[in-house]
DNA sequence: CAATCCGATGGTAGCGCTGTCAATAATTGT
DNA sequence: ACAATTATTGACAGCGCTACCATCGGATTG
């Protein structure tokens, strides 16, 4: 456990071979491929690693194996509480792999994740996690040119580039929306900002389970193209009430719009949930807390990260996953926003 | 603006430098230092790197130069929304500029610090960016040792590792008990949950401003080690109203905490700002859209994010700041929840 | 006008590691 | 016991770029 990098010249692999009296390319094995050597070898090279403090040179082993071992990752926002767990899910399981992890940032924007990919497949990765299925035809094409493991996260669908984790956003819309059917309420309004991919399948579930209960109109929508907030979900849900005075439940494509109709209706005393049902999406911690405390749908962003690296990892090694799409389901809980009872009831969980 | 590099062998800057009629050496540094070019070659190589889609070898720049264009950044935590801001101002300040963000978590361990300082020393970043001051002394053996630029953030204070960008957590806190004492309140409870140095830092801003007016009290205090939530916000107010049931003022940490209490007095039909005023911390957007609008501590991370990788880069390319500390400051938001009026009051804002 | 300097350019020699393939040692079957 | 096979190991030759120094013409100076 010497500290002898800091006395000199620098360690090469050179030196740990020669103090482990093998050759550099040996020494090289044993990082790569230990099993290849023999017990004997492997054991001295190790302690002339540990003898030395050798640390190995990242730019020159990319340079000669013309790889790396950087996985990169490609989301659509850092601010979004979403996207910040699914990144812990991602940071924790990278960690202890030889993997590191890149990050950037699109800001839902798709010329710039044209661009980023363009940037990463200069880099050429060992791997990709890319947010959602709708990547533009160039953006498609650039993901299969990367000759690497390709995990879509956030959500599923057919034809995935390669891999894909996440769940139904049209099934979890749907199933929030006969909840709330369930509960006897009929005018459900939907309040949707930043209509992003996936906030657009929550709309079609929301729109088709409406339509199946032949109460769709679109006077209950407001949707806007601006970024979430608290103080939007307010602002929205005063313009659904102007619209559409006769609203007895609302559906909120995320909670931080459901938390400014919470605080909208307090405002305007109406009375949770005796005259209006709220229902939001993700289940942030906050939801729970909430007085009422708030419906929402449990998504399992920390697992999706964690499964989107170990994945691609699994396939970088090639132990490739026996099905490429993996459904991470969700839950539907039900808090006293929209009942008086609390409970939780599971969603699709399991294999698409 | 071809895209021949799709065509067949890769382009590498040999080839660049034969269509532009130079050496490599000087295609070299068009890169570097393209001032060092005669216009003429300086525009022959441009259009020679265009013509063949020319994407440089970063790992061959890495191992030719013992150089590499990473900047380190060191964080104690990916969910916290507090570092989702300061993020994505080291994200868009990094973005254009020829460094890449190396992103590691701490988790709020020191000994986790310390590895990954460690790590990042083997890899040589041309910059490195960590969070607070209070480093062990190994990690700080490893960051003077480092070579490179160092901005600590957060917070400032005397002997800096190199830079500081940050504000006073101490003075913030001091002046939210001034304002809260100013509205006639005089037994002002303390909520603290995960006493990282700087929520420490504004525990003792709480007390000395609590003593200078000589109404420090120990029973005014509920701190504890867990991870701060919403729901914690409650659960530690509960606490301090059945230790304490005379206060009349809560100051926590965060604004989450502070949503906490808030929900928690709507449902023990505590009236606030009446009974109890309620002050947060950090100035989370929700802040100014609850019910009553939350009385926050602004702080400017995003702008701290920016700065940090601004001072970073500069350093690296030696244009060192005239001052090493630079104080971002801080505002106190007056809302509903301490007080009647809703202002802003500015706090000290400008150079350490 | 020679001496000096400076800006622009190029040649040489690696940076530290691994791919490829050949060489050698160990193991097996009959 | 001997060929055939398989496990280990090593030699060599670069990966694509830049540091270092050398070069060269022209501008500056007394």
């Amino acid at each position: 456990m010497g500290r002898k990098q800091t006395k000199s010249g620098k360690i090469r692999l050179t030196e740990v071979a020669k103090l482990a009296g093998v050759s550099p390319i040996t020494a090289s094995r044993f990082f790569r491929n230990p099993e290849a050597l023999s017990l004997s070898k492997r054991e001295r090279v190790d302690s002339a690693v540990k003898e030395l403090g050798y640390v190995p040179n990242l730019a020159a082993r990319a340079l000669a194996s013309h790889r790396t071992e950087v996985i990169g990752v490609v989301i659509p926002s850092l601010t979004n509480n979403v996207f910040a767990d699914v990144l812990r899910g991602i940071y924790d399981s990278s960690e202890g792999s030889r993997y590191t992890i890149q990050l950037a940032n699109t800001r839902y924007s798709i010329l710039q994740e044209e661009k980023l990919l363009r940037l990463f497949r200069a880099q050429k990765p060992a791997g990709l996690i890319v947010t959602g299925i709708n990547q533009t035809a160039e953006s498609r094409a650039i993901l299969e040119s990367m000759n690497c493991p390709v995990t879509q996260i956030m959500e599923i669908g057919d034809s995935p580039v390669d891999m894909m984790v996440g769940f139904s956003h049209y099934d979890a819309a749907s199933a929030a929306i006969s909840h709330i059917l369930e509960q006897g309420r009929r005018r459900i309004g939907f309040l949707g900002a930043r209509m992003d991919p996936r906030v657009q399948r929550r709309f079609e579930g929301y729109r088709d389970a409406m339509k199946a209960a032949s109460l769709f109109d679109p006077n209950l929508i407001v949707t806007t193209s601006v970024p979430t907030t608290v103080t939007l979900g307010g602002t929205l849900f005063a313009d659904l009430l102007a619209q559409t005075p006769d609203i007895d439940a609302v559906f909120c494509v995320n909670d931080d719009l459901a938390l400014g109709v919470l605080f909208e209706c307090q405002r305007r005393q109406i009375s949770i949930p005796r005259d209006l049902a709220i229902v939001g999406f993700n289940d942030l911690e906050f939801t729970a807390a909430a007085v009422p405390s708030i419906t929402s749908v449990r998504t399992n962003r920390y697992e999706m990260g964690r499964h989107a690296v170990t994945m691609v990892i699994d396939a970088i090694e090639g132990r490739r996953p026996q099905t490429p799409v993996l459904d991470l389901g969700f839950q539907l809980v039900v808090r006293e926003s929209s009942t008086r009872q609390s409970t939780v009831m599971a969603g699709s969980v399991g294999i698409d």
